[in-house]
RNA sequence: GGCGGCAUAGCCAAGUAGCUAAGGCGGCGGUCUGCAAAACCGCUAUUCAUGGGUGCAAGUCCCAUUGCCGCCUCCA
């Protein structure tokens, strides 16, 4: 039994083998010109799950997430609000901070910025002109995809279709319009870096290339990010490192799809999103990574507030089924039995089939609370431990003071709610008077608690 | 226009040729309960966009049609 992952560069599930006894991964970054969105959130919970189980699985990883601090947007963004473009920066990466801790996303070992990296990045576009591959054009300069025979073989498109659909920017100084830039001259008034060839700054792709070989050496086991930077983004990146050191860039291509916000792709060009820090305002970090894990990470998914409600619905009978073992005293122990591993294993190693594996959770549940109804208190246990297994692998949040329906306890009742109002309502309910008790059970409900009488207590849980 | 992907119940969503098509949400009926809630039990796709084809056997492979989506421009 082997983990098989959709290697974009191949198109096919292939078996995932180390080529060292470190595994390399190179996690696309923001460009940081904009704060985090729910379509970021998405391509990072979904490296995160790949890491989480090839650290599961045994493998010591070597992670390197970039921040791409310098391009276009960011420095038009700057001109407008008259600010640093560096501020600009540093606010959205805080904010990506802020949002990748609070969604308990597994923080990579370095995060180097493309600013940081302007030495190795002019020294991999000096090995592209002592190759031939780098011209010099007004100031720019560019890569000349026609040099590089294996140019398309990321996204499977040709020179020739992608000269017919010819959106690319128009610039005569072109050899081709398929050229990228490696290198930007600065116009007036822009930040700029000194090079060889004159003020300027790193075109985009080239830093991560640059940071990745830095880091990672000339190849990489792990490549991810989102679909939508298959072409150009990808693509160039294995031109320009291939072209240099002649050798393969990346083992495996790993692409998550897009998030989609009313039928169309979440986007900061188009002003179309929604921030991962609203969402994060209105949902638990639980309950928005449920939703993502329900669905597979290269099927496009659809964003929607219902589908969150739904979500949370779900979620909450999986925190309640943990405080009521909790309740009964019972503890994690992660003793898994041999057969819950195996079953887990076969559905992650099916190129990350965390649907399947949220399946599962939830008939862990199901048996849970059966044995719960059954009193049966090692079934009881042994579910407790296995949905605590199942999240924990996945990510979640499970401390009891995190959850969602997590209300402080003390002896006689809540931190709270006012211990006497509780007592008044039991003191009811034992007279009979069960008008009043009813009453006060409805005003606590309106503060945003719900209150749950069983045989022997009343159990208060925070709405969700 | 070119390239790639997807169409499974009211909604979301697994399934990659072979027992009765996972799981979640919602809904309906029941058990329990002072009531409520939670939980449990049962029901909720004779059928997988449509039309052909290849197999003993097809959501699952092939072809065509229709409809969505992504990329070809900055994007996770």
């Amino acid at each position: 039994m082997a983990l098989k992952l959709t290697n974009t560069l191949t198109g096919a599930k292939e078996e995932f083998i180390p080529q060292g006894d470190i595994v390399t991964m190179y996690i696309c970054g923001m460009t940081v010109q904009g704060p985090p969105h729910v379509g970021h959130m998405r391509a990072y919970v979904t490296s995160d799950v790949l890491i989480r189980y090839l650290k599961y699985l045994g493998y010591k990883l070597k992670v390197i997430q970039n921040f791409t601090d310098i391009d276009d947007k960011i420095i038009e963004r700057a001109v407008q609000e008259a600010r640093d473009y560096r501020i600009i920066a540093k606010e959205n990466i805080d904010e990506y901070f802020w949002v990748a801790d609070k969604m308990n996303i597994t923080r990579a070992d370095f995060y180097p910025l493309a600013t940081q990296h302007i030495q190795e990045i002019i020294e991999l576009i000096q090995k592209l002109f002592d190759k031939g591959f780098a011209y010099l054009a007004d100031g720019d300069v560019y890569f000349s995809v026609e040099k590089f025979k294996d140019y398309g073989k990321l996204s499977k498109k040709q020179l020739e279709d992608l000269v017919a659909g010819a959106r690319v920017e128009i610039r005569e100084h072109k050899k081709n319009p398929l050229d990228f830039a490696l290198w930007k001259a600065s116009k007036a008034g822009e930040p700029y870096f000194y090079s060889p060839w004159g003020q300027g700054r790193p075109g985009w792709h080239i830093e991560c290339s640059a940071m990745a070989m830095t880091y990672l050496g000339t190849t990489i086991d792990f490549h991810l990010g989102g679909e939508d930077l298959i072409f150009p983004h990808h693509e160039n990146e294995i031109a320009q490192s291939e072209a240099a050191t002649g050798r393969p860039f990346v083992r495996y291509w790993i692409h998550n799809a897009m998030l989609n916000l009313t039928g169309e792709k979440m986007s900061k060009s188009t002003k179309h999103f929604i921030t991962a820090k609203e969402l994060l305002e209105k949902y638990h970090p639980n309950v928005i990574r449920l939703y993502f894990l329900k669905s597979h990470y290269r099927s496009p998914q659809e964003f929607d507030f219902n589908l969150l409600e739904e979500n949370k619905n779900a979620y909450l009978r999986i925190e309640d089924f943990l405080s009521q073992a909790e309740d009964l005293g019972i503890s994690f122990r992660n003793n898994i039995r041999k057969d819950v591993h195996e079953t887990f294993q076969k559905a992650m190693n099916d190129d990350l089939n965390t649907p399947k594996v949220i399946a599962l959770l939830f008939e862990t549940i199901k048996d849970g609370f059966g044995a719960l109804n059954q009193k049966a208190l090692d079934v009881v246990s042994d579910k407790y431990n296995e949905a605590l297994f199942y999240l924990n692998s996945l990510g979640f949040i499970t401390e009891k003071q995190n959850r969602l329906s997590f209300v402080a306890t003390t002896s006689k009742g809540s931190v709270e709610i006012s211990e006497k109002i509780l007592e008044a309502r039991t003191l009811a309910r034992n007279k009979k008077e069960y008008e009043i008790a009813d009453l006060i059970r409805k005003g606590i409900e309106e503060m945003g608690y719900i209150l749950e009488d069983t045989e022997d207590k009343t159990r208060i849980k925070r709405k969700g």
